[in-house]
DNA sequence: TAGATTGTTAATCGATTAACAATC
DNA sequence: TAGATTGTTAATCGATTAACAATC
């Protein structure tokens, strides 16, 4: 079992590193990728004994074989295929963000009850009408699922993605989803987030720029 | 010191009590509230006691007094006001999304250095251009900076966002922002967000509809 | 070698849960 | 009263950090 944590630290050191060879550096120590995520050394290099990969005390590690190593442990080799539901301000601004971001887990599928904004291509993913949720899940073997439906009708987009065999859901609705135990959802709450930061802002809180 | 769960729970608890309000419950126990957020039972009186309100065995706790308690703890009396900086897609999402949804956390300004974007009221909130930012963020009292740049802007922004006087950040830039230590910067990282649900979503992980 | 870094365990820290006397 | 719930502490759990022998 991993913690989400460390999944988001991963993820973070990826991009880290992948910045790093583009400036062309091909070996970082850990206290200089720790430096640069926003945590300690230590914990960069439990992280990296997770993944399975190991460097020298002489170089450090060697970026190109680290990223292999955090892509074989995070990705799946044949990739990962989401749908979103909901193409409104939101779900629409997700699409264009997500669009070519990641080719090996892109949204291959958009969904709306609104006639007018389905059987489009919206930032280069085919809109469908809700009815047709399931076969096109099944078709594309598509795995996971975006809510950005308005907050009532969230839990039966929820059960649809479900039962159509979605296997994770990724929620921007402000609610909070019941679906069977080994379905995994992740809430990205829009409204407490802001209201966090501006309780933390009023306190005068010290947390940087770290993951939590 | 509260962390920030905490604060991400008081405000699961708030809507949910607010929707048990709109039902026209007036008192609810710890294990329903519990069960509706998807938290313990005891997790729900100890944060309760947090906020200095007080239940009682017979009744539980009285919905409109708690939701007063916890307002009295999350809110500024006076309100807050924040600044959105990035008027792309996600950015005008954003400023869609919190459009009037609460009136005492409200984005009052927007920003962007392109000036077919700038001198226009997008979703209620004027926009200005990248140059105003210190003195708008005066003349508004604002405290609170939302980023939505492109990943190469983001700290210059943040950096201009805290000069001119912000307290906390909601940083939607896939980066680690540097800021000063006295200024609390929430970062919610979408790619990674979508990364970690697919690789959940393969190990068949649970984790049910919980706030983490 | 000398010095710095790694891999890894033990110690620490903080948050969550279990438990239960007090209360209604 | 009897039964259920609250307020609150102690126990537990898990994650982070400190420390250091092994290594280059």
């Amino acid at each position: 079992v991993i913690s989400s944590k460390t999944i988001t630290r991963l993820s973070l050191y990826r991009r880290t590193l992948n910045d790093l060879l583009g400036q062309g550096a091909s070996n970082v120590y850990s206290h200089e990728l720790a430096q640069a995520a926003g945590v300690t050394a230590a914990q960069v290099r439990r992280d990296i004994m997770t993944v399975g990969y190991s460097g020298s005390p002489s170089h450090g590690y060697e970026i190109s074989a680290l990223v292999e190593s955090i892509g074989t442990y995070l990705d799946n080799p044949e990739g990962d295929r989401a749908a979103l539901v909901g193409v409104g301000n939101l779900g629409g601004a997700l699409l264009a963000f997500f669009a070519g971001r990641r080719p090996r887990l892109s949204i291959v599928a958009a969904f709306d009850q609104d006639p007018r904004k389905v059987s489009r291509v919206i930032y280069g993913c085919r809109s469908y009408p809700m009815e047709e949720m399931s076969s096109v899940i099944a078709d594309k073997d598509i795995t996971v699922g975006v809510i950005t439906v308005p907050t009532a009708g969230a839990q039966e987009v929820a059960d649809e993605l479900v039962a159509g065999g979605v296997r994770g859901i990724l929620n921007f609705a402000p609610v909070t989803l019941r679906v069977p135990t080994n379905i995994y959802v992740e809430n990205i709450d829009l409204t407490t987030s802001l209201e966090k930061v501006a309780f933390y802002a009023r306190q005068g809180q010290l947390e940087r720029g770290r993951v939590r």
